[in-house]
DNA sequence: ACGACAAGTAAGCAACTGCTTACTATCCGA
DNA sequence: TCGGATAGTAAGCAGTTGCTTACTTGTCGT
């Protein structure tokens, strides 16, 4: 009778193909990993399922996907020593609509996911990590830009998606004015054989 | 022919009910929340899984009860400003049979679970994070407390839960250590108005 | 114009989930 | 001893999940 819908959508791969990205981003940020149904993205799209796994061939693998093709932008970005409040930044702003920002909201909601631990592991081991550490010359370097995002990442987590007061209510300007006041403690430039 | 089972478990109410405990104490710990399903519990606990609903309504009761039964303990052991230490080293044991540690690992891997957030809220709010907030006199101790606990948990998120290395691989104490030196700079006794 | 190939669709499978139900065996007080 | 209450059991329901399959429809080279 009252037909609002396309009897059928134009032919067009591409377009379904970031169609189903973008809404797996969204969805993938807004409810993580596990909670998120092929069916709800393919709704979000507006495209039928079975094209979810003719284009990306599994769940995990449209995960992989979502996660490489928007932390790019992130990482490459800025001055260096920038990147550790652009980080706690994009972890701490929950509705912006950026890519980058999903990626990062979407990973801590997966974080405890068996299923992407593996692609969680190599996408911040990879990148993030590897960016902090080259802030600093300490021997050690690895191990302390671990800590600095695992408190980035703990913030974020008790922040966005636990929700936790007093935590969740603070402006993210007094997060960030405190956490990057500790941040040098373990990200010096000048450790023992520095020169500036 | 052969039967290796027991006809009939012994009638004893209240071991079922605290191997049903354990047993969940266990798996939650070991996959949180969301990937544990009430016929694993039942299976290590040796037990019918309808006793499970019997015994404690839902897997989400079950769970509440897990949390509370375990994380007194911890809370009430000893002189308060040894608390941050004594949460980081259990956020960091990954193996220990207490029951404590595996509710914190528990929690851990819960945090992004849609139906165990609220009761993980409560949990955290009512008693870690107030303890921890005790130990500084500043205005907004609370929010101190917070990012003090999300650090914690960030760390102990990347190093049990992710396995990230080098942090994974990380000794206990390097790791305690660092934090520790840091944590005095958010949760420090004389902040304006104080005298020791 | 037409046929082959690719894009899109509807339906459903098989496994798994939390939870319930209808039942049987056991215990304890009368 | 016997009968009701209770602990324990087997089976299964109804819903959801990721993924597949058999099919229809549109597009483009020839």
């Amino acid at each position: 009778m009252c037909e609002d819908r396309q009897p059928r959508r134009k032919r067009d791969p591409t377009a379904t193909r970031t169609a189903l990205l973008r809404a797996a981003g969204e969805l993938f940020a807004e409810r993580g990993f596990g909670q998120t149904t092929v069916r709800e993205v393919a709704a979000r799209a507006e495209v039928n399922q079975a094209l979810l796994f003719r284009y990306f061939g599994s769940k995990q693998e449209l995960f992989a996907e979502v996660l490489s093709h928007n932390s790019e932008a992130l990482l490459r970005s800025e001055p260096a020593a920038e990147l550790p409040r652009r980080i706690l930044e994009s972890v701490l702003s929950e509705h912006t609509r950026s890519g980058a920002e999903h990626t990062l909201v979407a990973l801590l909601r997966s974080l405890s996911d068996e299923r992407a631990a593996t692609l969680l592991r190599d996408e911040l081991g990879g990148s993030y990590s590897d960016r902090l550490a080259s802030l600093t010359d300490a021997p050690d370097a690895e191990l302390r830009a671990d800590l600095v995002l695992a408190w980035f990442f703990g913030v974020g987590m008790m922040r966005s998606v636990l929700r936790k007061s007093p935590l969740a209510e603070a402006s993210p300007e007094v997060v960030v004015e405190y956490l990057m006041r500790a941040v040098p403690l373990l990200l010096e430039r000048n450790a023992s054989s520095g020169e500036e």
